[in-house]
DNA sequence: CTCTCCCT
């Protein structure tokens, strides 16, 4: 143990927590940090008497780091060193060494924010940035700052960026420790990893084979997911693989004896190819390991605020994660690692991993700061706050299951919710079946929604979770797993038992009547209680739109509740529900329903109709028909449907629509007049149009608006003068002929005229106060646009005498004069002379 | 073609 790199660092770290109340260590793989620095402070005279706390972000790795340092001092854990964790403890009297994980540190701090006996609180793989690490830690600060000013605390990274938690620990030191590991050669493959030419599986088989001829040893691959590794080892088995070759998926879900079968060593003749998720990258050790294949790709959970609802997405691994993978082929020997990406595409990765706090359901961590008496998550300091979006939406769940108050103080009920630790949806669910008698339920709903499907295969499409807890049932009386996955089963039954001691209840207890399920569940998921549409369509009352697979019993249920569902867009597809009868929605939702008098659009009979509606959520419950809308409602409701359907709803003649567009010319040159766009008008119904559609109750009524009154009232008295003055309907041209002007463009305002009406004017007849000439179409005798020409002037010197000749040879008994300035203008269509 | 990994 003395060779161990991290006992140079000892001194160091024992110094300054001699003097501080806060230190970094920053240890790189294989330095031995976890086991040598908790014992190293016991002797010191500041924790003389008190204990140390060391988090660990699995069961797995708290269990052996306590064994591990007990079996150094020669005794067994539960003396010197303990642990402590959900369901297992192992702690003595004299015990100064407790490693716990990661919900246990929150408990304790919740229940004793001083830390009592506590000296030394170190937090263990702090870069994996878990959320209950980032809130112990932003918890166990305040508590330091506050009540504690003695409490040490410990951050221990592999890959973290050490200055920004420094900074966050009140400028602590940083002490850095070298690791021990052989070095590993990194290749880069971009030519197998360009995902737009092949799959992540087909070019993680390509380097499979590559590796398996050039490197000696066994081979780990890391792959995103379950289905990737099935499609890799499809693609394997297509084409002859060395002799000895053995494939080993390896993933959480995976049995126990497949999962030991990837992890132990290869027998003699034997080469193993494991194909691994990232489960491989930190908690479990692969003996034999050479060579590392990594796609670059995981998978990882985002909460999302749109929907309320937890989605599964394929990322690139982060900087740290990659060196990690690569890490693991040299934890024995010289080894290499094959990144299926280019060195380029390696500059853009992300240096660490997203935290959990930035992507994930905020709602247990809403309720812990709300138990520990923060509303606003800012009053504590951490080095990533809780995202404000998902913040409000947690914060909105806990009203609506009663855990906090209308000013966001948690209640009684909020206080029991946070003691049982589960999911604050879980913890509701519980509480309230206590209450209805049918915790012996609630307890194994629970569990079956915290662990994996009973059902794998066929039976897992019929999404009926009543069959779920049938065949739990099964098999806690007869020991017969049926169709179900044993393991599965197993687990939550575990599970299943710890809510049942915490609520009290005796494990032996049955069921009782399983078709309450749904009503237990529709506590847990307000939001997701569904009303069928058909065709297996339900409308949740969170007000998304949700689909089962046609053809199972359950599609055909009048009212369901779905905890399983997706969040694909549009509407998501449910894959666990559960039946509700309106009867118990009506009865135990009786709080929840908002009655009240609605007023809609009957676009059946193109009318104002009103009627008095049951509300839950977004779900229409029970509405009585046809009550009389009163006039306001009337108009308000005829407003929003002009306003989506639009403006050609309204009785537009000839004279408004040019009324309009002189409008939209006057609005062209000043800005400060309305604008007429249909944008614009439709935003602004509400003070146009509504004074003119009093007492109207349907589509027809609307072809009463005196709509030229209506545009008119958006104008004062001067802005009338000025429209007639500046955009006038007519232009009186030299004929005398009184010429009507197209504002259609009102760009380009334009006045059709026969070219003989306009002999005698020189110049183009402008209009908007002068600043605007219109676009002269200048017609034949029989109204055939001859030039259009926004210059009279020139077109007189120039094009009149081409434009004559034709005139002349088409109407000859037409007057063409030579001069048209000094002749005459006429508006008759034949000769005068 | 529904499923990464943990934890109270």
């Amino acid at each position: 143990m003395n060779q161990l790199p991290i006992m140079q660092v000892l001194p160091d770290l024992k110094r300054i927590l001699t003097d501080r109340t806060a230190a970094i260590l920053i240890a790189e793989p294989g330095a031995g940090k976890t086991t040598a620095v908790p014992p190293a402070f016991l002797e010191e005279p500041w924790l003389a008497g008190k204990t140390i706390l060391m988090l660990e972000p699995r069961r797995l790795a708290a269990r052996s780091a306590a064994g591990y340092m007990a079996s150094c001092m020669g005794e067994s854990v539960g003396q010197t060193v303990g642990y402590r964790m959900r369901m297992d403890t192992k702690v003595g009297r004299n015990t100064r060494i407790v490693v716990v994980t990661e919900g246990v540190l929150t408990r304790m701090l919740q229940s004793d924010p001083s830390l009592g006996d506590v000296g030394l609180v170190i937090f263990d793989e702090f870069h994996e940035r878990s959320l209950h690490a980032d809130l112990g830690l932003a918890l166990a600060l305040e508590a330091q700052s506050v009540l504690r000013e003695d409490l040490r605390i410990l951050v221990m990274s592999a890959t973290l960026d050490g200055d920004r938690v420094a900074s966050l620990l009140n400028e602590a030191p940083v002490v850095r420790c070298p690791g021990r590991t052989y070095p590993v050669d990194t290749i880069y493959m971009p030519e197998a990893g360009n995902a737009t030419l092949t799959t992540p599986e087909k070019s993680a088989a390509a380097a499979v084979r590559r590796a398996l001829a050039e490197q000696p040893g066994d081979v780990l691959v890391f792959l995103p997911g379950e289905r990737e590794i099935r499609r890799t080892e499809q693609e394997l088995a297509l084409g002859s693989l060395p002799p000895g070759t053995v494939l080993r998926p390896l993933y959480g879900q995976l049995p126990q004896p497949q999962q030991d079968a990837a992890v132990a060593p290869a027998v003699d003749g034997e080469r193993k190819v494991v194909l691994a998720t990232s489960i491989a990258e930190t908690s479990l050790t692969i003996e034999g390991v050479r060579t590392v294949i990594d796609t670059g790709l995981r998978r990882t959970q985002v909460f999302s605020a749109r929907t309320g609802m937890p989605r599964l997405t394929t990322v690139p691994v982060s900087k740290a994660s990659a060196d990690q993978r690569r890490g693991r082929a040299g934890r024995t020997a010289p080894g290499v690692c094959y990144r299926l990406w280019s060195r380029e595409a390696h500059d853009h990765l992300p240096d660490d991993n997203v935290p959990e706090i930035m992507e994930t359901d905020l709602a247990q961590l809403a309720l812990e700061l709300a138990l520990w008496g923060v509303r606003d998550p800012g009053a504590l300091a951490w080095l990533d706050a809780p995202p404000a979006a998902p913040y409000a939406q947690a914060t909105a769940l806990l009203r609506q299951l009663g855990a906090l108050d209308a000013g966001g103080a948690i209640t009684p009920h909020g206080r029991s919710m946070a003691v049982l630790g589960a999911h604050p949806r879980i913890a509701h669910m519980l509480l309230r079946a206590a209450d209805l008698a049918a915790a012996p339920l609630a307890a194994r709903l629970a569990a079956l929604l915290q662990e994996r499907d009973l059902f794998r295969g066929p039976a897992a499409l019929d999404s009926d979770l009543t069959l779920r807890v049938e065949a739990l049932f099964g098999f806690e009386r007869s020991a017969s797993s049926g169709g179900a996955d044993p393991a599965a089963l197993r687990a939550v039954q575990r599970e299943s038992r710890v809510f049942l001691a915490q609520l009290q209840a005796a494990p032996g207890e049955g069921p009782g009547d399983i078709s309450r399920s749904g009503l237990l569940l529709s506590f847990a998921y307000p939001d997701r209680i569904g009303q069928k549409r058909g065709d297996g369509a339900f409308l949740l009352s969170g007000g998304r739109g949700a689909a089962m697979r046609e053809g199972q019993p359950l599609a055909r249920s009048p009212y369901i509740v779905a905890p399983g569902v997706d969040d694909r867009a549009g509407q998501s597809r449910i894959m666990l529900a559960a039946a509700l009868s309106e009867q118990d929605l009506l009865k135990h939702h009786a709080d929840s329903l908002l009655e009240e008098r609605e007023v809609y659009w009957d676009s059946e009979s193109g009318s104002v109709k009103a009627r008095r509606v049951t509300r839950l959520g977004t779900l229409i419950l029970k509405q009585t028909t046809h009550e009389r809308a009163t006039p306001e409602e009337t108009e308000s409701v005829l407003l929003k449907v002009i306003a989506a359907e639009g403006l050609q709803l309204l009785p537009w003649e000839k004279g408004t629509t040019q009324l309009r567009q002189r409008m939209e010319f006057m609005h062209s040159l000043r800005a400060e007049w309305p604008d007429m766009s249909d944008e614009a008008l439709t935003d602004t119904l509400e003070e146009w149009l509504a004074p003119f559609i009093q007492g109207m109750r349907n589509l027809r009524d609307l072809q009463r608006v005196k709509l030229t009154q209506a545009l008119e009232g958006m104008l004062d008295w001067n802005s009338r003068q000025l429209l007639n003055k500046e955009a006038p309907t007519h232009i009186t041209v030299p004929s005398g002929s009184r010429v009507p002007l197209d504002y259609s463009n009102p760009g380009a305002p334009v006045l059709a005229v026969r070219l003989q009406e306009m002999f005698g004017q020189i110049n183009t007849p402008r209009i908007g106060g002068g600043k605007v000439p219109v676009l002269l179409h200048l017609l034949s005798p029989a109204r055939r646009p001859m030039q259009i020409t926004s210059d009279l002037a020139s077109f007189w010197q120039n094009t009149y005498f081409e434009v004559k000749k034709d005139l002349k040879g088409r109407y000859p008994k037409h007057y063409w004069p030579d001069n048209p300035l000094e002749a005459v203008p006429t508006n008759r269509t034949r000769s005068s002379k």
